[in-house]
DNA sequence: CTGAACTTTCGAAAATAAATGAAAGTTTAT
DNA sequence: ATAAACTTTCATTTATTTTCGAAAGTTCAG
């Protein structure tokens, strides 16, 4: 295979993951683009390469770099920006936890709290199916968190090194 | 708090999490719905309680049924058929992993093998950084692949109790 | 077999999200 | 101070996703 049809394929296959886990098809390309360059990249030849208009392009490169994954550089002599990617995958994978434990779980973590007791009859059935289910959701979520939490501070040799051996 | 305002705060939340999890907004809300219910309900009691049309209600039950969170029951001397939402968490979440898995890590896998190595000499920087890249890439996502299936078969105190002391 | 009680399908409409591109805003060199 | 080189913003357009609801399909009792 060819280098530009692999990276074509590669930056299409990216770009389908990141769309099912919320993160939008573009932004999801312009990381793959940049996960695979040899140098950074402006936003010209991110523009030409993905086909997409400057503006969009603009946009999609502050939120990677909101997100922490990419990284304005400046190259002297030349007045443009260019933009480079975390490569190493292990690091993407837990800026990324990292990012969506604090813009999703917590918010969920925060309601759970609020309804935790409702009024009335602790015996009412409905009151009661209603209680169980948050405190095992709460449970589940909150264990979920503590261990994204952990897994950041792991590093990956660890985690796949003392994890996977434990499962056997 | 009533129960019925917990109730919907709750139902809005998993909504809510659910759509930033490329799951519809509508199919969380019926699985929240579920998983707080006493007792099973019909599609029209989903179509009434989530202000949603018969159509839409079917399409997303079904969908749950697909992911396997929610099961059809039939209640002798009904015609109608009843719908239940696995109640623990734990279950939910590892048969979230495992449907996740199935339908995004192994398309990806598939083309991360395809575009292993590109023909051209090794030694040009392009080719070099993408063919690290990959390797990187295609580690770290089998790995997450293993392990996710090994989840798979620990039963949550298991996994939160041993994992977590570990972290320690 | 027929009709009532439900469930499923599917094209069209509505809602939502993303992309464009021109205009406005910045920064820097001279 | 100003003009060139870039970056950012935002109103519009375009594409995608979700919802609706009527019609078709299914199942079952009588």
């Amino acid at each position: 295979m060819k280098l530009t049809e692999a990276k074509e394929k590669f930056i299409q296959a990216w770009g389908t993951l990141g769309s099912s886990w919320g993160i939008n098809r573009t932004m999801a390309q312009v990381h793959a683009l940049l996960l695979i360059a040899p140098d950074s990249l402006s936003a010209e030849d991110i523009m030409e390469d993905l086909q997409i208009s400057r503006g969009n392009a603009n946009q999609n490169i502050r939120a990677l770099i909101d997100w922490g994954l990419v990284s304005k550089e400046f190259k002297s002599g030349e007045r443009k920006e260019f933009f480079s990617a975390e490569k190493d995958i292990w690091k993407v994978a837990t800026q990324v936890m990292k990012e969506r434990r604090k813009r999703e779980l917590e918010p969920v973590l925060k309601v759970l709290a609020e309804v935790r007791n409702v009024e009335g009859d602790k015996k009412d059935k409905k009151i009661k199916a209603f209680n169980d289910s948050i405190a095992n959701i709460q449970g589940v979520v909150s264990k979920a968190d503590k261990t994204i939490d952990a897994l950041m501070k792991a590093d990956e040799n660890w985690f796949v090194g003392s994890f996977l051996k434990l499962l056997k």
